[in-house]
This record gives C-alpha cells, structure tokens and sequence, in this order.
RNA sequence: GGGGCGUUAGCUCAAUUGGGAGAGCGCCGCCUUUGCAAGGCGGAGGUUAUCGGUUCGACCCCGAUACGCUCCA
C-alpha cells in the first residue's frame, strides 16, 4: 500500500465502519493557545472537549493531523537526521471518543484494522497497559489487559509504567492509562524484552489513551462522568512497517523529496546509511523542508521570536548543511516545495493553496541567511582551529556569541557544527554573553522613568471616589472646560502643586488623546481658575488664584488618563475648574500623518504584496513612520509607485469614515488590516477610506473593500484625505531580519523635501558649468546637502546618478591637478639628481622643491632612488599658504648600516622646523609645521647624514 | 527603543603598533601553446561609505551621519 492509501484507509475505516466524523486537522500553528509552540498532537484541537470547556456536534472524530515538534517541550530538532525516525514535521493519525465507546472498542478496532486492513503479520504484534502504580494509588488497568488477552497470548501482552503507560496532559486535569501497539520489524523471536527499550526494529506504533480520571489540584484523582479516548498513531513509522522498510524514509512518503533534493542539488544518491554526512543531509533537508512548508502554509513564518524563531532555525539549518554537505551556493530549499505538495497535498488542500507563499516565504529567508551564511562559516572555521591548539578543545564563548549576533547562526547551529567535528561550545561563556547583552539592552532601555499610575495609585483613586476619565471629546479635540480631580506626583496624591517636578493630572473629563496604538499623545495646557466668576470651589480656596499647566504627555493608565506635565505659573489645585486646551496644529499634523499611514499600509499591500504586514507604526507630528514584514528593500520603482498612490488618495479628497461596529462583523470584512497577535476590544472601532462603514457591513465578501483601507484604529484621523496635503517616502531601511522601516512626511514637510530636491536639481544642474578647484568645491557642498537635508527616496534615487557624473568630473579635475603636481616635482628632482651626480656622487642627497605635496614628494623619491641606488636620499618641500612642510626620506641597506635610518632622519629634519615623524628604516614622511624654518631643517638634515 | 558587526578595485576579501592601499577571481592587451582546457607577461580599474576631529602623517584612533547585516526588548 502507498501512503496516501494508508491514510485514506484508516480514515474510511473510522469513517464508515465505526460512524466517525471526519474533522480535517487543526493548522500546526495552534490558535488561541498560548501554551502550544506548535501543534504537536491530535488532541490539541480537542484539549476544551477533554477539559469539560467545549463540545463538538458528533462524540466520534477521526483525521491525520500535522504536527511539529521542534522547540517546545517535545523537541526532536536535534535527533533528526542522526537516525530513521526522528521528525520536526510528521502525521498523527487519530481516533477520538468524546464520552461515546471505550476501551473495548478501541482496542478491538484497532487489533482489526491493524491485522486485518493493513494485514500486519499478528505474531509481530505486542500491547502494553498500565501496570499500575503503588506510590501513586493507582490501580493496574486490568480492564485493558482482559481486553488484549483476546487477541494477544499473555506473554505478548506486558504491564507498563507511569512514564510510558499513564498519561497526563499537565498537573492537574484529565489523564488515565494508556496501551501503547508496539511492533517487531524482524519477527520469527520473543522481541517481549525489546518492547519500550529504544530498539529501532521494535517500535511503538499506535497508542491509545483512555480518559477516565480528571487529576484535582490537590493532587487526587477523581472518576470523570464522560469518558474519552484519544489514539494516535504516527502515519510515517505505520508506512514503513506496512511497506516492510526498516527506516521512515524508505518510503513513498520521502522518495519525491530525495528524488527533488537530488535534482536540485546535484548530489549522488541517497544511499541510506546513518552516518554518511550526505545521507544525514537528505534526511534533514527532507524533514525540514516539509516542516517549514506547513507552517508557513500555516502562516507561520521564520522570525525572530517564539515559534518562528525556531521557524528560523530549522531553515537555516538546512540552509547551511546545503552549502556545506551539498556544495549548494544559492538557496536552494524553495526548490523542493513542490515535492512537499506532491507527497502532502493531497491529504492537505491548505498545502496546495499555501506553496507559492511556503516558496517565497522560504526563500526570501535563504536569500537573507545567505548573505552571512558564507562569512560565518568562515569564521567557525578560523575559530574552529584556533580551538584545537587551545585546552579544553571548544568553540570559545565570543565565537560562539559573534556567529550568533552578527552573522545569525542560532546557538544550536553552531552546536551542531562543532559536534561535527566531535568539538563542543562553550554554553556556559555564551549563555554569561548572551544575559550581559540582554542587561545592556534593557538597562539603557529604561534609561528616565517615566512617571506613572501604578496599580496601587488606581486603586486609591477609586477609594477616593474619583470616576474614570471620561474622554469622548478627544476626537472633537475641541478646547473645554474641565475639574481637576487629582493631582499625582509619581509616589502620593497631592491636593495642590505649584511650579517645580513633572507632575501627573487627572481630570473629570478631557479632550487630549493619551499615547495609544502608535500615536504620539497630544500637548497643550490646562489653565486653572481664573474664568469662575464668584463663590468658592472644592474644598474652600478663594477664588482668583490660577495656575497654568502644560502638558508634555498624557498617557492611560486603566479607564484613569494621566496628564503629565509641569506647573508653568501660579497654583494648581484639586477641584480646580480649569480651561484645557491641547495644541492645535499639532494635533492637525498628528491626524494628517495618521490618516496618511493607513494609506501608505494599503499602498504597500498593493505594490509589494499580500505578505506586507503591519510590524509597528509610531505616528508623530513630523513625521510617520511604518513597520512591516518584507525581506528586500524597495526598488525605485515600487518606491515611487507607492508615494503615487498615496498622493493619488490624497488628492482624491476621499472621505474618512469612523465607526465602533461589532467585532465578528468586522473581522467579516474582506481585506480588512488587522495587526497580528494583537487583541481587539468588541466592539472595535473600524476606520475606512473613501467607503463608509455602513457600506462596507452591509456586503462585507465584496472583493472591492481590498482596495480601501479598511483598519481596525483607535486614532484620531482627518475628516478627509485631502487635508494632508502631499506625501513624500523619506527612507526606507531594514530593521531587523524581515523587518523593513519606512518613514514619511506629510503637509508641510512634505513640501520642503520636495522643495529640497527641486533646489538642489537646480544647484547640480548650475554645477556642471564648473571646473577646476571651483568643481571640487560645489560637488562637495552638494554631497553634503544631499546627505543632511530631508529629501523623499524617489526623488534622492533621481538625483544620485547627477551627482554621481558631477563626482566623476570632480575626481578627474583632481587627477589632473595631481598628475601635474606630481610631474612638476619629477621636473625638479631630476634636475636636481644630475647635478648630484656630477658634483657629490655618492655623498647623501638633501635638497628642497618646490611646491610638492606629499605624494609627489614620494613619488620624486621614488623616482631619484632608481637613479642613485646606493644613495641616502631626504626631499622637503614647503607649503606657505597651510603653514606646513613635507618631508621624505629613503635609505639604502649600506647606509642604514652606517646608521642613517629614514625614519630617525626624517625626525631630525622635521622636529627642526616644528614637527614630528618617523616610519620605517628604508622609508619615512614626516612634516613640519614652520615653513621659514625650511633652512634650520635642511641644515639638521645634513648634518644627521654627515655624521653618520 | 537599545546593543553588536560591517561598508576597501567589477566580484570575494586582505592590509602586522598609525608610516608609500594589496591578493584571488573577472576585464583588456600581448606572448606561448593550440584539439581543448590552460599557461606566461603586461595593463586598466580606489575620494578605503559620507562628514568632522586627533596627528607631521589616518583604511587604521575618536565623534556624528548614511546604508547593510544581526541580536535583544
């Protein structure tokens, strides 16, 4: 039987003989489990039924489900490869009973099916049951046992212990015992001692649990009313012992993944041995490939936490085992999805519709790990050696932490790589590393505390009788009257506060929006007092004094807002009446960014794609900046294509439609952005672009809703796109693996950016009339502008090539400059080494040119060395205009041996005029700092080689 | 939000305490050999990311900026 047939088969048999429900399997990234790292067994998507939380509308359910176990509590990353039959991805097939049959049933059934569908030879077969456990005050479970005798002889039906044959799903909660199948490979023996003693050809193969007992949390067990049972059963073990095969992957299950790694790679055969370093290679690759392309069609992709870290792990090291084992220099993994669909697809439809984002997913991460996969080999490969002349021999802690935080090579990568070369890590240096780099980044991370109402504070508040603040006028923004109703300075309540500390307010009522989902809180003042005409307020004071205040920040805390600040002029009180105003143009900034990132959301979505998801945004009034998943930055094209359309919604003048609606209704909505992992209220408030909410509800499957921004946002926005005016992209840039950052402008910054380029389009194009040093000049003050002045990436990206043909005209009128320098100094110094010849022969040369900057001074020394070889040779030459003398100097092996080292004489000459020096004993600059001190120098000069 | 690392020739990377910017591959030319692969010689190609500072002198030290990678929160 092939595979597939295998697992249609136990599904049909559940199915139509025994009146199972077939419920498809739940995705392997679990939802609402925060517990679950992945799934990792049949039940998960039935714990609330065991748990007593939830039903189902059947009491039999039947399916194959796809789990993974890699990271969490069960983790088998690092057995994969090392042996047949260990998997991060593999199929459970099950059987559940919720309060429905039994034991008997399922005991039988599964005798039934095993024997006779699957027809496995019966005297192969072995079954174990809890044997019960004294300390535990548990029974053995004889029901069971009775059971198999039926189909078993006694000494093929063996007692087990907690560990393997009682099973818990935590402390406390629903367990019971187990009877595990187990099967013998080889068969014609008594395997009875092989049974659960980790031998590979005696395997367990189906375990059935039986839930009888909910574990109190007191410890006891008390009979459960509803009865269960769970059963699973590995559908790659069940095909190899079907198909006769002594390991996992010599099956029809893995074939089409070897066939395509083969393909793709180039590499010879698989040949099926365990320790071939290319045979483990297959088995890894193989195994990680199909993990990776169920999750990711799971919507799980790598990262750099939680489940996608390990996500990430996985790939990478495949990744590296291709490069390494393989020889594959390109990524490669993508190439092998299609083998995944062909062997999974079938049974999972969410595969066949998930490949094409499982390939790009897996390779937009290839591609990143590639670009540092190469150097950190490299640099394992130097610390590697380095390890072995050292004692004890082992990847020191800094290799190890280095590979990890610059180059992304996760902890147990480098592991695996040193155990390669029977080499350890030391864990114990890169764990001290890793927490001394953790404390840095948080201790500078809470650098100023911040002032805030701590749990105790609210609760006081609430004694005190003081009601949340109502902020429903915080969209209206409008300024309003309002009463102090507390004054908190960070440790007590005050009942009054004048100039001096930052000082926390909390007022009835409030129209300033408090820092929330991204956006910045707004400022202004609270001005207390001096509007109530007569009587007296709160708790007696006269009226008359007033104080203002100004806010700095406002933040939430509960339903209480906190306006921080600090008291300008005069006396604030508790029970004030006060006039609150926040900063209008700020908030108009604020609104205009805001409703402006909702745009560029969708504009990204539409020219780069599905995959662009909201990472973060932090909206400010100069700015907007948006985090999203995308592993390349954008090209010129995409970059201009998305500041259009979000100009494009600008001058569409569409109107902004605001409603707080039902949360499942709006969920409902197609296209609709919600950031992931993030709770919503419900109801939610939904903010949409150009269709109102209304509409959007009443026909929420309409494909057209895509094209509007539809956001689940509690921020104030503008009435109307129009309001913003114009957008400019300002930067675009990676800010972590997979995380891209772009920032905005909008309004009047939009506006000077693009003034900017406009200027300096003019100030390039004016340039290109230049020459010479004037040349220079102007392309240097332009490059300086360019990088300073806030300028959009699109219209930078049409600038750069300008600048770059100014900067190579600029460099060759430097050349020039350069070669005539350099040739004027040989003039002179071959003038100069003639008469040399004819007067002094071989008596050490000291003479002056003129003009010569340092390069053409070594370069006349270059060029007099070739005509007096034997010849100390010192040149020097002033520049009056910066004050400065250059000086250089060369010496043969005969003189250096007489003493005349270049670097001691150059010293002499230019400490004579004001400077230092030195170099090496053939050659040495040096320079001067007085230029009418030339003469002392050359003296000191000459007199230093005459010595000698 | 914070930390680490990186940026040198078209590509991949060197450059010992600060003292004249290099190698391999690729490119161009010539030579040898010639069935092919190749071999030999020569050459072009650099604002050492940008800006500022320290210094007689900076790829190197310091500071800022940009870009890239990476990790932590």
């Amino acid at each position: 039987m092939r595979a597939a047939e295998i697992r249609t088969a136990f599904i049909d048999y559940f199915g139509s003989k025994a009146g199972h429900t077939f419920a498809p399997g739940s995705p392997v990234v679990p939802y609402d489990d925060p517990t679950l790292l992945f799934t990792n067994a049949g039940m998960n998507q039935f714990k609330d039924v065991f748990l007593g939380r939830g039903t189902r509308p059947y009491t039999r359910a039947v399916n194959s489900q796809k789990c993974i176990r890699a990271g969490g509590k069960h983790n088998d990353l690092e057995d994969v490869g090392k042996d047949v039959y260990h998997h991060t991805f593999f199929e459970m097939l099950g059987n559940w009973s919720f309060g429905d049959y039994f034991k008997e049933e399922s005991i039988a059934w599964g005798w039934d099916l095993l024997t006779g569908t699957f027809g496995l030879d019966p005297d192969r077969i072995y079954a174990t049951y809890f044997g019960g456990d004294e300390k535990a005050g548990l029974a053995p479970d004889d029901e069971a046992r009775e059971i198999w005798y039926r189909f078993l002889p006694a000494r093929r039906v063996l007692p087990g212990s907690m560990k393997d044959n009682f099973w818990e799903m935590g402390e406390s909660g629903p367990c019971g015992p187990c009877s595990e199948i187990h099967f013998d490979r080889i068969g014609g023996r008594d395997a009875a001692q092989l049974v659960n003693s980790g031998d590979p050809d005696v395997l367990e193969i189906w375990n059935h649990v039986f839930i009888q007992f909910n574990r109190e949390t007191d410890g006891r067990l008390k009979q459960l009313p509803a009865r269960h049972v769970d059963t699973g059963m590995g559908l790659e073990r069940l095909v190899s012992v079907i198909q006769g095969k002594r390991s996992n992957y010599d099956t029809d299950l893995w074939s089409p993944l070897f066939s395509a790694i083969r393909d793709v790679t180039g590499a010879r055969l698989y040949g099926g041995t365990l320790h071939d370093p290319i045979d483990i290679a297959y088995r890894v690759i193989a195994d990680h490939v199909r993990c990776l392309t169920a999750a990711a069609c799971d919507g799980a992709g790598p990262g750099s936490d939680g489940r996608n870290y390990v996500l990430r792990r996985i790939l990478r090291r495949a990744a590296r085992l291709g490069r390494q084992t393989l020889g594959m220099d390109r990524p490669f993994v993508y190439e092998i999805v299609p083998a995944v669909v062909e062997t999974l697809g079938g049974a999972f439809p969410e595969i066949i519709a998930g490949a094409k984002k499982a390939t790009d997913i897996i390779r937009a991460e290839e591609e990143l790990f590639g670009r540092t996969l190469g150097r950190g080999i490299a640099l394992f490969d130097d610390s590697a050696a380095r390890a072995m002349t050292a004692s004890p021999v082992r990847i020191c802690a800094e290799d190890a932490f280095r590979l990890h935080d610059t180059w992304g090579f996760p902890i147990d990568l480098t592991q695996v790589m040193a155990s390669e070369r029977a080499m350890e890590v030391d864990l114990v240096g890169y764990d001290a590393l890793m927490a001394r780099a953790r404390e840095t980044s948080r201790a500078i991370a809470s650098d100023a505390p911040k002032l805030e109402l701590t749990p105790d504070a609210i609760a006081k508040l609430a004694t005190l009788g003081i009601r949340p603040t109502n902020d429903t006028f915080r969209d209206g923004g409008k300024p309003m009257r309002a009463h102090v109703a507390a004054i908190w300075d960070g440790r007590e309540f005050l009942s009054s506060v004048s100039a001096g500390k930052p000082m926390g307010i909390v007022l009835d009522r409030t129209c300033f929006y408090a820092e929330s989902g991204g956006q910045e809180a707004d400022l202004g003042d609270i001005r207390s007092g001096h509007l109530d005409g007569g009587g007296t307020v709160g708790d007696g004071h006269a009226l008359g004094s007033h104080g203002v205040f100004s806010v700095q920040d406002v933040q939430r805390f509960g339903d209480y807002i906190l306006h921080i600040g600090t008291v300008h002029s005069g006396i604030i009180r508790t029970g004030d009446s006060a006039e609150i105003a926040l900063r209008h143009d700020r908030r108009e900034s604020i609104r205009a960014n805001h409703t402006t990132t909702h745009l560029l959301n969708l504009a990204l979505r539409a020219v780069v794609g599905e995959e662009v998801q909201q990472k973060g945004s932090l909206v400010s009034a100069d700015r907007l900046r948006f985090d999203y998943s995308g592993s390349s930055a954008l090209n010129a094209a995409d970059a201009m294509r998305i500041e259009a359309m979000v100009n494009r919604a600008i001058t569409g003048d569409l109107e902004v439609s605001i409603e707080t609606v039902d949360l499942t209704a709006a969920r409902g909505v197609q296209g609709v952005r919600a950031v992931f992992g993030e709770r919503y209220p419900d109801p939610v408030r939904v903010v949409s672009i150009g269709a109102p909410v209304a509409e959007l509800l009443k026909n929420p499957n309409d494909a057209k809703w895509q094209e509007f921004s539809v956001e689940f946002c509690g921020g104030t926005h503008l009435a109307s796109t129009a309001s913003a005016r114009s957008f400019v992209l300002l930067s675009e840039t990676a800010l972590s693996a997979g995380v891209r950052r772009c920032f905005g402008l909008t309004g009047e910054l939009a506006r000077t950016a693009n003034d900017n380029a406009k200027d300096l389009h003019g100030r390039i194009d004016a340039a290109t009339v230049l020459a010479g040093d004037a040349l220079i000049a102007e392309v240097a003050e332009i490059a300086r502008l360019e990088s300073t002045l806030p300028i959009g990436i699109v219209a930078r990206g049409q600038l750069q090539p300008k600048i770059d043909a100014l900067r190579d005209r600029a460099k060759d009128a430097r050349r020039i400059q350069e070669g005539a320098n350099r040739d004027d100094a040989l003039v002179q110094v071959r003038a100069i080494i003639e008469t040399h010849l004819r007067e002094s022969a071989n008596a050490p040369l000291v003479a002056i040119l003129v003009g010569a900057d340092p390069a053409s001074l070594m370069a006349a020394i270059d060029s007099a060395r070739a005509r007096l070889v034997d010849t100390p040779i010192l040149l020097m030459s002033a520049d009056e205009l910066n004050g400065k003398v250059a000086i250089a100097a060369t010496s043969p092996k005969s003189a250096i041996a007489r003493g005349i080292k270049a670097g001691d004489w150059v010293k002499i000459a230019a400490q004579a005029c004001g400077g230092s020096g030195g170099g090496k004993p053939d050659t040495a600059q040096a320079g001067g700092k007085d230029p009418s001190r030339m003469s002392e120098a050359l003296a000191a000069a000459t007199a230093f080689a005459q010595r000698a």
